[in-house]
DNA sequence: TAGGCCATCTGGTCCT
DNA sequence: AGGACCAGATGGCCTA
């Protein structure tokens, strides 16, 4: 169906398509450098990669996600939701959300300011709206209603337009989720689908939650070796935290390190944080 | 050409 | 009443 008032989807989201994939954000540094490895390159080859293999009906990077050997949690998340409507953005602190006008992450293109949406462009020509002002009249009694028809085409119009704002922003912030994901963003890779963007960053979240849990306990276990012997730990040569103040902080609230060991860039380590 | 993905329109429901 | 949200329908574009 054509868009009624001049605002075609095709160009435009064509261009913002090939303006994000050109917009590259380059993955983070312990993907790019054998971090750990939480099958991320792996869906991300798959997802994207000039190898990825069409598996049936199912997208390519829908099924990659499915493929892949994602640590698998209990996801409460679904059952938890109550079917029906879905919670409100206001209910999450995200009330304000719409209509804010400001664009936090540069490499997000933009559909350009809310171009009066709620004023459709008279001007604006053609058989579309020709088309859509045709559909919108009643047949039934063109004559009596015309005002109330015209009023009603301008209702209709305006709720469109603000349906097409809340998906933009939808997809905008689709877009910044995108930009924080790591996974490949290079030009010669297709752009995350919607779904597979989503089933990512669930995942990811998973995966983070699950590395947060190890480091606890793998701090609960220095902990408790350091008051077994009775000393303090000492950070080893070379290993500097100051690149990492929250990792430090968290160290000294733990009593893990001596207050100084964060600025000890012109230490043992000689500012390098690793070889 | 079929299937996937997407944007848009549209009518309904719920909330403020 | 107006706005937000949702889901179905529709048509266009792209890729295998």
């Amino acid at each position: 169906m054509k868009s009624f008032d001049c605002e075609s989807s095709s160009e435009g989201d064509e261009s913002t398509m090939h303006a994000i994939s050109r917009g590259a954000v380059e993955p983070p540094q312990w993907l790019r450098s054998g971090g750990p490895n939480w099958g991320w390159q792996a869906a991300v080859s798959k997802t994207h990669g000039s190898s990825a293999s069409a598996s049936g009906s199912v997208h390519p990077a829908t099924a990659a996600l499915d493929q892949v050997g994602f640590p698998q949690f209990p996801s409460n998340a679904e059952e938890n939701q109550t079917p029906g409507r879905r919670t409100p953005l206001s209910a999450v602190g995200l009330g304000g959300f719409y209509f804010q006008g400001s664009q936090p992450n540069p490499n997000i293109v933009s559909h350009g300011p809310p171009s009066d949406e709620n004023n459709p462009d008279p001007g604006c020509s053609s058989q579309s709206n020709r088309s859509q002002e045709s559909r919108l009249q009643n047949p039934q009694n063109p004559s009596s209603s015309k005002g109330k028809n015209r009023q009603g085409k301008t209702v209709r119009l305006n709720i469109n337009a603000r349906e097409r704002r809340r998906m933009h922003d939808l997809n905008d912030a689709l877009d910044e989720l995108r930009s924080v994901i790591p996974y490949a963003h290079s030009p010669s890779v297709r752009k995350l689908s919607k779904i597979a963007t989503l089933l990512l960053a669930k995942n990811y979240i998973l995966m983070q939650a699950n590395a947060l849990e190890e480091m606890k306990r793998i701090i609960g276990y220095l902990q408790g070796t350091a008051g077994a012997v009775g000393a303090a730990i000492v950070a080893p040569p070379g290993f500097d935290l100051q690149g990492f103040p929250a990792a430090a902080k968290f160290l000294q609230q733990q009593s893990l390190l001596p207050p100084d060991n964060s600025r000890r860039g012109d230490g043992a380590g000689g500012g390098g944080t690793s070889a």
